[in-house]
DNA sequence: CCCCCTTATAACCAGATTGACTATAATTGG
DNA sequence: CCAATTATAGTCAATCTGGTTATAAGGGGG
């Protein structure tokens, strides 16, 4: 064996196979109030993560270790986000591959310890472009449109000027075009691009352009948050993963609530009622809350039977296309 | 530091976060005269992978080094399939945490380069039940069905057994309830619980059935391969991959047994026509072809335009449900 | 050379789904 | 008892979907 050659000459000799090192991230959502929040450790401005070690019976189970001992969250529902180990994500000295493993995770707040610190955000303080259940966000159209139109002017050549603008418009909404909720990580990428978010300039990137207003997250957790929260309004369309963010017992308005904050716009509410009904996803307690205001409101369950009956198929929650 | 006495006790001392070794495991198909093919090396069981490297640039380089390295094939469209490290991964020694990062790539045979010897094969060797294109295969109602009812005679409990003849007519559509075709991991993980795949009977597992007659693979790669396989069923219906496996031209009938071949079911041809259209998906050459026996057919070309247009949104191919 | 077969292409129709709006019921609070 | 608030039911048109039928344009065999 070389162990010696190896030892020696640490970092610059030839490297192993095994000189990998993998982290596990986590992006935890709640929804209270009408705020999707998300959950962090640090200065509000990181996301629970950690590295995977040899005594973690998955990688699920470590990231679940990992967030309750930073946060005392335990969590519920995961599902798998992204790998990645781009030459970027080095570690320190470029002795060591760093492949991060992330993870999207729905809970609810009440679950939360004491003991611990659980530090919850809205989402949208990192995103405030994002929230469009008020009608389009003005930072949108005086902060954001401006900028990436001067933006698109600095391109060299007036085909990729022509390009940036229209990227612009599809990302936004722009010129008539319809907001798609979904596009959070491409609006993310084209700020980031554009040199508009804090982040953009730790690289000594160009011309250090004044960021938007917004919180910030260190390394790639923010970009990691966008894909979190791209990949939750995709899949309330088309599974029904609302209700793990629902306490067991819910009116139908609450429900609602939830997925608009999700999506960060409003639903028809007749028509919001008649797809849950008719998907037969919920069933009724038999009880009403008068906590509401108005007229009391029946409460509901969620049928966890759906789960079994359709596997994977049907289900769709509303295109929140209204 | 006590390199020593790692050195001396290897395997058994406590073990560092770095002792981890990433593989990369390509899901490789390609579509020729109907048959869905996937690419395999060895016997025609094993997927191509290798060991993520230190030279690699990032995890997708590193995937199609290890492909064309091992097959002679260069991708084109590679997205992500799962991350997995389950102890039953463990390497051998106990030594060794391996995580493995699976990919499903799309691409055509010709790229192949002559110099390799690429293996291709059609998916529906490894899984007869697939093909629905020919209405239900004999094999589901002669052989999986009576011993799937088998299988849930075995179960202690009126309950159990109740229940496990609900998830098998679920996923294969028993007791008139519809086929659909993107349960393809279902369908493979209820055959594995059973012991009706050759793989399940390797943990030494109870009573070793005789497995449903079918190709299979090494370690978990068949898993691997219909996870892809469902991904892609699923994709096709919402996002326009499929012109990655045409030719640069095409007719509409071609694109259309391609698509059947992916799903392995019929679609309706004057449906699938209007779809494909009125998303303005193609474009016609202005060209037809005769080869296609009959009238002669128009020959189309992807519009690459609507990956910007739409960039994520909308285009969805046919719901494939007739 | 004509007829038949195959495939492409166009037109049509009924049922289901969707988006949006309107009306009515049941509470609370002043 | 009235007004405000919220819940719930019903309606209507536009669109989408699955399916069928009819017509056009080639090649090949008798």
């Amino acid at each position: 064996m070389n162990d010696k050659a190896k030892d020696t000459r640490k970092g610059r000799a030839r490297r192993k196979a095994s000189d990998i090192k993998a982290d596990l991230i986590a992006v935890v959502v709640a929804v209270t109030d009408g705020y999707p929040c998300v959950l962090t450790i640090g200065q509000a401005n990181a996301l629970p993560s950690g590295p995977f070690e040899f005594d973690h019976r998955s990688l699920q189970s470590g990231l679940r270790a990992w967030v309750e001992q930073q946060t005392g969250q335990p969590l519920g529902y995961i599902e798998q986000l992204y790998t990645f180990a781009d030459r970027d994500r080095i570690g320190a000295e470029d002795q060591l591959r760093v492949i991060s493993i992330s993870y999207l995770a729905l809970t609810r707040k009440e679950y939360a310890i004491a003991s611990a610190k659980p530090c919850w955000g809205s989402w949208y303080d990192y995103f405030p472009w994002e929230d469009h259940r008020s009608g389009t966000p003005p930072v949108v159209l005086d902060v954001l449109r401006p900028c990436l139109i001067e933006w698109a002017r600095g391109a060299s050549g007036g085909e990729a000027r022509r390009e940036r603008r229209r990227r612009a418009a599809v990302a936004f909404g722009f010129d008539d075009r319809a907001w798609n909720e979904e596009l959070v990580l491409q609006r993310y990428e084209l700020l980031y691009e554009a040199g508009l978010v804090e982040e953009a300039a730790r690289g000594a990137h160009e011309g250090a352009l004044t960021p938007v207003p917004s919180r910030s997250m260190i390394a790639d957790h923010r970009r990691i948050l966008a894909t979190g929260i791209a990949r939750l309004r995709s899949k309330i369309k088309y599974r029904p993963v609302v209700f793990e963010l629902m306490a067991p017992v819910f009116t139908l308005l609450q429900l609602q609530r939830t997925v608009e904050a999700l999506a960060g716009r409003l639903v028809n509410k007749p028509n919001f009622r008649r797809l849950i009904e008719q998907q037969e996803l919920v069933e009724e307690t038999g009880e009403t809350t008068t906590e509401t205001g108005g007229r009391p409101a029946k409460l509901y369950r969620f049928r966890h039977a759906v789960l079994d009956e359709t596997v994977i198929a049907g289900t769709k929650l509303p295109q929140t296309r209204g």
